[in-house]
DNA sequence: TGTATGTTTGAGAGCGCTCTCAGAGGAGGA
DNA sequence: TCCTCCTCTGAGAGCGCTCTCAAACATACA
């Protein structure tokens, strides 16, 4: 049983280079390149990847961090597509990949992540607006892509959605819809989507004259948040909410049932996100949606582009979401 | 700024030897040991995991492997319990980690995850009858525990509860509650826990002199598969279900309610797993609790010694359930 | 003083791979 | 025929670490 690169090259007559040229693909003559090859299927030979990785200074792993609660990352929808997004276009690429949740402190992780020293790259969740482990990362100098941005992320690697753009656009369409009254519950006050899809509704409403004092609530992006905070905008009278996320949304319909109201007749409400329970609703839930798996896909493909291709410089990437109407703002629509 | 252990060597004074003897803790004289630290301190030493990989065989990574549909992994709160118990006890060693899902045929994870050849050892879970995934990992010589286990796998390394005990105990309780045609919902036909949670609910009922005939359905562990079962349960006239999961339970609830029947007057329910929506059901639940992320710690920590001292052969352990008693069952319970 | 025993240290041989460099051999042009 | 150029191949030098082995020295006992 050949083990190493040298039994591979005494078996098929040639040099240790050789043989690892025909693996890694180097220039070799069809004759010989064919030689090794029968050898190399006879032979169950695995390459050590420890010795490759000292040689080359590449491991074929990438890092991926999302420093949330562990229990969260994989109770919350939206990090389990995520990563179900990254796990598939790393393994279509027969990478690795280790995973850091939110175990330790940021502080930790960065030191047990940096002191792998093994990483060829890194994708990490950038969603909150001051975080050192983002920082360190980025300093660190190993290329990363970051999921989300923050204004100081300008010019890094990352992949996001136009939080501004998507939170204006559900905005003008509860606008649309003749709604005096529009409030909104954002998500984690830390948090940079729920900041600029804020922006994103102010500016919408602004330009339609319509008022947002005393309309704007904090959430935290869960359905509790969301139905605490949907009870203090009914006793503000709104006719509409657009709630930062789904799971917001979920618990904000459940406030607006229990003060005795109808949706969308007297409160429209709208997500954001589009998890696979908003149609499932009742009603059917208006959002944005957001391809949260595509996201991780995306991501990883990026990364690995990045680590081609180092030349490349910084790659960005925006993913576009889209409206999805449904009967919890416009009440007449069938299905 | 030193990189390397032979940096290090020259900027102490001492040979590179000495200086991986103060790391690895070899013996050393103490003051040559504190000049080494002296040194160690004011340089931001990162030892080469790949070097030292390559070196000593040693990887200080470890595979989990949990073949299920990643969707799944994520929104089952059982698996996502498992793989926080298994973070945090690595995280405490300072071990690293790496996922496998179901991204990929079995066949192909198993290649994947042979040809990495730089896990020290590996955690996969086990509750499948037939599993190709866990044998291949056994035969590999890779040194694995298995979170439940087959009878082909009691020579294996392995952290599981009683299935079988706990099974019985359920039925038991229902059966000292006089009722008298207790149905079952099964888990997935192919899992082992779930035949195991059967076996000990049918040695209660023949103990009992009790019919299960036309009494046992097969579910899937989901909620949905709980409605339709129910249904048919409810049709068989039962006046007690246990359901081999509490997402099945969750279902079965629903399908009694739409029935027009009362729980537990009319139907008693009992669960299994006792996650956290349990006991907020109404009526909240009867069922048997395992500690699943001390399920997963203790795999990670089972694995971890058994690197350590792979002369202690195979590491056996059978962690404790409780039955948790709940309204479902025993309607007069105040809370 | 000589011998046995123990402690601390350094030299150096790998671990299995990648990659550079130069040599061997063949093709083509003068 | 000789020289140049190109293709293919092998030798060998690392990558940074661990670990064995033996040397050097210290200590203890007879």
């Amino acid at each position: 049983m050949a083990r190493t690169l040298d039994d591979l090259a005494e078996l098929s007559g040639v040099s240790r280079a050789t043989v690892s040229r025909v693996i890694n693909g180097g220039a070799v003559s069809p004759e010989t390149r064919q030689k090794v090859l029968d050898v190399l299927e006879t032979t169950s030979y695995r390459p050590n990847l420890a010795a490759r990785n000292l040689a080359s200074g590449k491991s074929g792993v990438v890092g991926v961090v999302m420093h949330v609660a562990a229990q969260l990352t994989f109770s919350d929808n939206y990090f389990a597509g995520l990563l179900t997004g990254i796990c598939d276009s790393l393994t279509e690429s027969a990478a690795g990949m280790m995973l850091w949740l939110g175990n330790r402190t940021k502080e930790e992780t960065l030191d047990q992540i940096l002191s792998m020293g093994m990483l060829d790259g890194i994708i990490v969740t950038a969603d909150t607006i001051d975080d050192p482990l983002v920082d360190g990362l980025r300093s660190s100098g190993v290329p990363s892509v970051l999921i989300g941005h923050r204004r100081a992320d300008s010019d890094a690697s990352y992949v996001d959605i136009d939080n501004e753009a998507a939170g204006e656009a559900i905005a003008d369409h509860l606008i649309g819809l003749g709604r005096q009254r529009i409030g909104h519950i954002t998500g984690r006050r830390d948090s940079v989507s729920s900041r600029d899809r804020k922006t994103g509704y102010r500016r919408a409403l602004r330009r339609a004259n319509l008022p947002t004092e005393g309309l704007i609530i904090e959430g935290d992006y869960t359905a509790e948040g969301g139905y605490k905070a949907a009870t203090s905008l009914i006793e503000a009278k709104v006719d509409a909410i657009f709630c930062a996320s789904d799971n917001t949304a979920a618990g904000a319909l459940d406030a607006i049932r229990n003060a005795g109201l109808r949706v969308p007749d007297d409160v429209a409400l709208a997500g954001f996100d589009d998890l696979a329970f908003a149609s499932e609703l009742a009603p059917p839930l208006t959002t944005m949606r957001q391809d949260i798996q595509g996201i991780g896909q995306e991501a990883a493909r990026n990364l690995l582009t990045l680590l081609d291709r180092p030349e490349g410089g910084p790659r960005r990437v925006l993913l576009p979401t889209e409206l999805v109407i449904r009967q919890s703002t416009v009440g007449g629509l069938s299905g």
